[in-house]
DNA sequence: CCATTTCCGGATGTATAAGTCCACTGATCG
DNA sequence: CGATCAGTGGACTTATACATCCGGAAATGG
């Protein structure tokens, strides 16, 4: 619930591109497969769609790799989602009928709407930045 | 995202139950269905999971169905969540790796934290009783 | 009892997400 | 240039959630 696989992917190879000393150099999708423990034959799949939303680069040929476009400050968690079709802001209300908005809302669309609020301050407001508010290296997991 | 669809199916059902005004009356499925806009033959598997989870009681045979068992104040979205096996309680953070929890916590679990903790405080706190905070009824729906 | 109603639950089918494979293109280095 | 490296993208397979089907069991009413 909450993030589909392919989100987790995404951020997990985001935060490992932040946690880099050096956020200039190119990573190769076999390492950020095993860094950010994602198949290794579905990595291309989830960094195409953070290259086409304009969040990395893609380098191709020796020396190649992947690499941030911004400064992780400036990645926000919702621009992440949005990369991977899960734009919270185009969640229709999972308790009303096709037809169910706020101007003709369902019983429950304030609880909804309550939730919904809460998703999207919270992908705003969280960046990239955070990788560095906990101590903890990637790299202790065994 | 946030919810899957069976988890929807549960909400809008036990929403139609609460909506009602003689909340001691049997539902049979097949009304369940037509009000809360479920599959005809999958309403029984959704509601099934209620039986078990104690929320509503079901009855066979002749004016048999489905009621609520508890007042609709007294039923939090979270018991419904996990009725549908999406217990946001024991969701494990989607940033780190298998082993990270409180004690070995990964770069990003901080903000895992406070979305999780925002998710259980709107499940925890939401009751169908709000159903009736919504003037509008699902009758409108064309 | 018998007929009917309604839930039960396993077996089965379908749609979508997740994951794999591979031939191709572009970049780099010697 | 030729060898190699690394992303690209389409085709394919697998896994999982969603949905259907149907025989059966309980409850009810006549």
């Amino acid at each position: 619930m909450l993030l589909n696989q392919t989100a987790e992917y995404a951020f997990r190879a985001m935060a490992y591109l932040a946690s880099r000393a050096d956020l200039d150099s190119a990573v190769p999708s076999a390492e950020l497969a095993e860094a950010a423990n994602i198949p290794g034959h579905y990595v291309s799949k989830v960094m195409r769609r953070l290259v086409v939303a304009g969040l990395v680069s893609s380098q191709r040929g020796h020396g190649g790799g992947f690499r941030l476009l911004k400064e992780p400050r400036e990645i926000s968690f919702s621009t992440i989602l949005q990369a991977t079709d899960l734009d919270p802001r185009n969640q229709r209300c999972a308790f009303g009928f096709g037809q169910c908005d706020a101007e003709r809302p369902c019983h429950l669309h304030p609880a909804w709407s309550r939730l919904k609020e809460s998703f999207n301050g919270w992908a705003e407001s969280t960046t990239l930045a955070s990788v560095h508010d906990n101590p903890e290296p990637w790299k202790d997991a065994p």
